[in-house]
RNA sequence: GGCCCCUUCGUCUAGCGGUCAGGACACCGGCCUCUCACGCCGGUAACAGGGGUUCGAGUCCCCUAGGGGUCACCA
C-alpha cells in the first residue's frame, strides 16, 4: 500500500469510524451507573459496527488497586460485554502524556508553576471571600524570576476571556465562560499527569469519535476541549447522559444498596435482565420493555436517550429478572440450582437431572431471582425437613393426620409416582372422607416441605419421589402422635 | 454561593403543534386456584407554576420554582 493510500485510508477511518471508549477508574467496583454508561457506549458501537474500547484510568496511585481492576474485568465478563480494544491502562501510557506535555510547554500553551498548593489554596480562599470564582490567579504565567531549582507543576494556559463552546448530542451547544475556568494543572509536581489532561490525550490518541459519559463530566468537558484546542486537534462528539439517582433523588451510592455489578450476580440476577433494565433507564424504543441484546443493538441510538436523571427502581429490576427467569433455558437454571445447592453443602445428585429440570420449571414462575429459586428448592434436597412451627401447629393436627395416613397408604400403592396418579390418590381420600382438596393438601404440604408455600402439591410429591414423600409423611405423622 | 444540566402518573417512559395524554413496574379490585406464584380482566394516578408565540401548546420561547451535577497537584 502506498503512503498516499494509507494516508487516505487513515483519513477515511478517522472521519467515518465510530470509536467509543468506556473509561472507569479502578478505585472501586464497576457499579451500576458505570455499567449503564459502558452499556450505552457498547451498544452505540455495535449499532454502528464501530469499535468499543475499554480504558482503565489508573493514575490515582493511592486508590487504584489490582483487585478492583480484576473485578471490573470480571464484571464485564459476567455481563457478556466484550471489548474490541483494551483494556488499556493509563499507567502504561506515561510516555504519551509526557510527550504531549512537552509539546504544550514548547508551544507556550503550558507553563511551569512554582506556586505551592498552600499558596494556591489561599488564592482560592481569597477569591471565594470576594464572591468570585475560586481559581488559580495565573501568578506564574509570565514570570521570569522563578527559582529554577524550585519544584514545579505544569499548568495549561487558559484564555482569560471569551468562551469555550462545544456541542453535546443530547443538550445542544453548551458554553462556558473562560473566566470561570482556571489554568488547570496538567502535570503534577511529582511528574504525573492529571485526569483531565490524560483523558484528552488518550481520546486523541485513540481517535475516539464519540465521548459518551455521565453528565457529571459536563463541567470537565471545557477543560478537555481546551487541551484539544491547545494541541490543534479536532474534538470528538460528546453525549453526556443522565445519571442514575437513588430513591431519595440523591446520587446513587452504597447506601441505596445498589452498588457493584458483581453483587447483582451474587443476588441471583441474570446479566440479560440487568442489562435490559439499565439500558431502559434513559433509553426507550416505543413501548417495548423487554429486549434481547440483538434488539438493543439494532435499535439503539443516542437520539432516543432521555436527558433527565432516572431513579433506580429495584422492583422493576426484580420484575424483569423474573421475566428472564421465566423464559430461561431449563438447563441453565439447573446449573444455577446445582451450584447454589453445593454452596449450601447439599448434593444436587440426590435427584436426577430430569427431576431437577422439573423442579426449576415449577419454580421459575415463583422466583424473582436465582437465589429465590434455590431457596425454594432446598426442601427437595434436605435430608429432613424442619417444620415451621406456626405452620406445623396449624396443619399437623390429629384431624389432618387421619387424612394423611389414608393418603400415605394410597400413595404407597402407586406404581408410577406421577402427578396424575398422585392426584387420583388424593381424590380417593377426598371422596371417602368428603373433604375438599385444601383440607388435605395443606397439611401434606407442611409435612413434606416444612412450610405452607410450594409448587402444586401433586407436582411437588411427584418430584420428591415416592420413598422420600412417604418418609416425610411418616415423620410428620410421628410428630402428631407424640 | 458561581457555573452547567434537567423537569409527563409514586417510579421507568411514549409523545417530536391538533391524542379521550399511551405503555410498563408498583399499588388496588376481580377471575383462576390445594398454598405461593404465574396467567387473564379491570381500576386509581401525570404534562412543576407563570407569562408569551400560535387558530391551536405536554410539544416552541422567556421567567420563576424545584431537583441534580460540578467547582483539586481525585478520577
Amino acid at each position: 500500500m502506498s503512503n498516499l493510500r494509507s494516508l487516505l485510508k487513515d483519513k477515511f477511518l478517522m472521519n467515518t469510524d465510530i470509536r467509543v471508549r468506556f473509561a472507569p477508574s479502578n478505585t472501586g467496583h464497576l457499579h451500576i451507573g458505570g455499567a449503564r454508561t459502558a452499556l450505552f457506549n457498547w451498544f452505540f458501537a455495535k449499532h454502528h459496527e464501530g469499535t468499543a474500547i475499554l480504558r482503565v484510568e489508573d493514575t490515582d496511585r493511592q486508590r487504584s488497586t489490582e483487585e478492583f481492576y480484576d473485578a471490573i474485568l470480571e464484571a464485564f465478563d459476567w455481563l457478556g460485554l466484550e471489548w474490541d480494544e483494551g483494556p488499556y491502562r493509563q499507567s502504561q501510557r506515561m510516555d504519551l502524556y509526557q510527550e504531549a506535555a512537552n509539546k504544550l510547554l514548547s508551544s507556550g500553551n503550558a507553563y511551569r508553576c512554582t506556586c505551592t498548593p498552600d499558596e494556591v489554596n489561599e488564592m482560592r480562599e481569597r477569591a471565594r471571600a470576594e464572591g468570585k470564582t475560586p481559581k488559580y490567579d495565573g501568578t506564574c504565567r509570565d514570570r521570569y524570576d522563578k527559582d529554577p531549582a524550585a519544584p514545579f507543576c505544569l499548568r495549561l494556559r487558559v484564555p482569560d476571556e471569551g468562551e469555550t463552546i462545544f456541542n453535546d448530542i443530547l443538550s445542544g451547544n453548551i458554553s462556558f465562560e473562560n473566566s470561570q475556568l482556571d489554568d488547570m494543572v496538567i502535570v503534577r509536581t511529582d511528574g504525573t499527569p492529571t485526569y483531565n489532561f490524560c483523558v484528552a490525550i488518550d481520546d486523541i490518541d485513540m481517535q475516539i469519535s464519540h465521548v459518551i459519559r455521565g453528565n457529571d463530566h459536563l463541567s470537565n468537558t471545557p477543560k478537555q476541549v481546551l487541551v484539544y484546542r491547545a494541541l490543534n486537534e479536532p474534538t470528538p462528539k460528546f453525549a453526556h447522559i443522565s445519571m442514575i439517582l437513588g430513591p431519595d433523588k440523591k446520587r446513587l451510592s452504597k447506601r441505596h444498596g445498589a452498588d457493584s455489578v458483581l453483587e447483582y450476580k451474587e443476588r441471583g440476577f441474570l446479566p440479560e435482565a440487568l442489562i435490559n433494565y439499565l439500558v431502559r433507564l434513559g433509553w426507550s424504543h416505543g413501548d417495548q420493555e423487554i429486549f434481547t441484546k440483538e434488539e438493543i443493538i439494532e435499535n439503539f441510538s443516542l437520539e432516543n436517550l432521555n436527558r433527565s436523571a432516572a431513579i433506580f427502581n429495584p422492583e422493576k429490576l426484580l420484575w424483569l429478572n423474573q421475566e428472564y427467569i421465566k423464559s430461561a433455558d431449563s438447563g441453565f437454571l439447573v446449573e444455577s440450582l446445582d451450584s447454589g445447592l453445593k454452596d449450601r453443602g447439599l448434593s444436587p445428585d440426590q435427584l436426577n437431572h430430569r427431576t431437577r429440570m422439573g423442579i426449576v420449571d415449577e419454580l421459575r414462575t415463583r422466583s424473582s431471582t436465582l437465589v429465590d429459586m434455590i431457596e425454594g428448592a432446598l426442601f427437595f434436597f434436605e435430608d429432613e425437613v424442619e417444620w415451621d412451627e406456626k405452620a406445623a401447629s396449624k396443619f399437623l393436627t390429629p384431624q389432618s393426620s387421619r387424612l394423611m395416613l389414608k393418603l400415605r397408604n394410597e400413595l404407597s400403592e402407586i406404581d408410577t409416582f406421577t402427578s396424575k396418579h398422585i392426584k387420583s390418590a388424593f381424590h380417593r381420600v377426598m371422596d371417602e372422607e368428603a373433604v375438599k382438596l385444601g383440607k388435605l393438601a395443606q397439611p401434606v404440604r407442611v409435612a413434606i416441605t416444612g412450610g405452607t408455600i410450594s409448587p402444586g402439591i401433586f407436582e411437588t410429591l411427584s418430584l420428591l419421589g415416592r420413598d422420600r414423600s412417604l418418609h416425610r409423611l411418616d415423620a410428620a405423622l410421628g410428630r402428631v402422635n407424640q
